[in-house]
DNA sequence: TTAATTTCACTACATTTGTAGTTGATTATT
DNA sequence: AATAATCAACTACAAATGTAGTGAAATTAA
């Protein structure tokens, strides 16, 4: 049920699918070459993990030439990789989490005004 | 300048190190004992790997059996894990992790009001 | 149609991480 | 003192990760 694993560098494969997708190989290579200034095979041996993961699912395209796609949602990766985050550097729990990440940041008056907002619909009922 | 990359295993050390210290190898894989149930042997790999990192320090006893202390700060560690995870997932943006996290909580409404003082006092200035 | 290019399936290989085991030296017990 | 327990230094070893290279098959371009 839960996503599998995702690894750091297979993260930014990831992010270029959920991005667009499918794509080859080869077009994912390009895309992401201003990044991660990759060969296409190191592209391929991660395609190929995601795959045996279960992360990515595979297609052709009209040539014949293998395309790949995400098999699971990001918004449940990143809730995946923030649970297990949560746990290892706060112990689970989502107060002191939030208070880290609002003291160490500035936020405009909009974006505080926002987060205000979501807060009251985050009231434990 | 910035802490040293501090994988899980060795976060569970450096956590019960935070907690009390110094402690020696066996003292620390009896704290530790509960929650992790390693053997001595890895407990002392791990604090070996930390000591050539350099997040943690060495001591002796008053018996002169070696203990270890941080070297590094418990926040700065988590400031640098927090960026870390923030660039990763969020793409280095503060507000869609905080957006994230104050979705997936339910909080009370004390840790609302708490968090929303300290959002005010996060405004850019 | 031969040569060049692309795609795919394998293989490679160093690091990092998780999790110990072995051995020799030291120290504490009987 | 002989024995047992503890420590510290090394060694071990598989899985995961980062980052490719090789070689064969298929497709395309000259």
């Amino acid at each position: 049920m839960s996503p599998p694993d995702i690894s750091e560098s297979e993260w930014s494969i990831m992010e270029a699918l959920w991005e667009s997708s499918p794509q080859t190989a080869s077009e994912l290579t390009k895309t992401l070459r201003p990044t991660m200034n990759w060969a296409e095979n190191t592209v391929r041996t991660l395609l190929t993990r995601l795959l045996d993961k279960g992360a990515l699912k595979a297609d052709e395209n009209a040539l014949g030439t293998r395309t790949y796609l995400p098999a699971v949602k990001r918004e449940s990766c990143v809730r995946a990789e923030g649970e297990s985050f949560m746990q290892r550097i706060f112990g689970g729990a989502a107060k002191p989490l939030l208070v880290h990440f609002a003291q160490n940041s500035k936020l405009t008056a909009e974006e505080v005004r926002e987060l205000k907002k979501i807060l009251d619909q985050s009231l434990k009922s």
